[in-house]
DNA sequence: TAAAAAAAATGACAGATATCATGTAAGCGA
DNA sequence: TCGCTTACATGATATCTGTCATTTTTTTTA
């Protein structure tokens, strides 16, 4: 059963978390009173890809994947999501449909602007459209970057690249090393352009070497400097 | 010997090649006077990765590739650009090193303008500066498909989509079927993301399957819709 | 709680590509 | 034009990684 959200926009922006808190407080209260908050299951699809922009939406609260689906099925994460951030900008701003599926890795809170809204507050706010500016930008550099990397790199680089990406992104528990993310094998073989087999298998390669311990489908981090140094990040 | 230019940004942009077309005389002007011509010969670097961007390159005439290099020296090819392209935008709007570096694939006339000239226009300009916002989702969409299509198709589609990348970026000469630029198979190869023999034996596989005909550095499309056919490409 | 379904582990195997090596052709500068 | 350098062709080989098949484990659901 679909369950409706009833939160405050200005409780969002209060605490600086989304793009659009530096919106004045009557632009807020015209999204808040345009939003539409839902919540959605673990593995619910939020978005699709293909189908027509109708709007962005921000996570409140949860974490999700954004991915793009393949000629055979397999699909390709291109991007992870968290608390505050907002989905479904690029399409909505270029008019275009969704090139993105996004998909809720846990039960996540999610409000969804309309387009109509979303559009109106870019085309008005020059702080807003500049900040989009600098999000695209830097959306458009990581992409970049990990296009190169996936082409040129090793699974066993990219794995650890992808471990290091769900750390820094959702974080790590309170024991300081196991990644605060329940996610599957096909999922991290999704993020890294492999597949779910060889995932596996560079995984309790790691675990054998003593990097990480697998515990279910949590991963604790056992030598972190040793997984960077896997991953082959220089910088 | 560097050579510098002495053209007219009015020139440039009554034809609507660039996306500063919709500016008006006053800004173009100002553009015009703080722009900086010059000509690039072939092979010339034009600018460099982790250099901290000092503006943006505008091609009055030319054609250039964008690439990224890895940590192996081989360089992924992300862009290339022709006559009208606006190249280095995305590391001047957000105040970043340049990602890529540019090097002309052929001698062209290129015009820099300075970060200041430049964020000044955006910053006044919405109009511009959602010209900006499109462009960058534009690209955006470009490289997730193709990060998406180079981790999960073989090579051999890689190549046969380069070579349509090519040709309708670049277009054809008058026999109607050569693609118009001067390449080596080893930045063929950087495009599809493989290696220069890879690239070489794919080429000539092609060839002996009479879709392609090699002609020096050149090539000639035999059978448009067959190489399409072997791009795989669906839509 | 049992049964069914989904996810994961694991071994065997094949094949696509990269790598290496060597010879050839083409382009370029003196 | 000669010699040198760069680009290219091409074969042999290795290996990484994907695919397939089977078993085990975990999760879900009835």
């Amino acid at each position: 059963m679909t369950q409706f959200l009833n939160t405050n926009c200005q409780s969002c922006t209060e605490n600086s978390k989304s793009i659009f808190c530096a919106l004045k407080t009557d632009e807020i209260e015209f999204i808040n009173s345009r939003k539409n908050g839902k919540v959605f299951e673990k593995g619910e699809l939020i978005f699709h890809e293909e189908a027509a922009s109708k709007g962005v939406f921000c996570i409140q609260k949860g974490k999700v994947k954004v991915s793009q689906l393949g000629i055979d099925g397999k699909d390709q994460i291109l991007h992870l999501a968290k608390d505050g951030d907002v989905m479904g900008y690029r399409a909505t701003l270029s008019g275009d449909t969704y090139s993105c599926s996004a998909v809720a890795l846990e039960k996540s809170h999610i409000c969804f602007i309309p387009k109509e809204v979303f559009l109106v507050l870019v085309e008005s706010n020059p702080k807003l459209a500049l900040k989009f500016i600098y999000l695209l930008s830097e959306e458009l550099k990581k992409i970049e970057t990990n296009l190169t990397k996936i082409t040129q790199r090793p699974v066993k680089e990219r794995i650890a690249q992808s471990l290091l990406l769900l750390k820094n992104k959702y974080g790590l528990e309170t024991d300081s090393s196991t990644i605060n993310i329940i996610i599957k094998r096909e999922e991290i073989a999704n993020l890294a352009g492999t597949t779910r087999e060889t995932a596996t298998r560079i995984l309790y390669h790691f675990q054998d070497d003593k990097i990480i311990e697998l515990k279910g489908k949590k991963i604790k981090i056992l030598n972190l400097s040793r997984l960077i140094n896997e991953s082959n990040i220089l910088d």
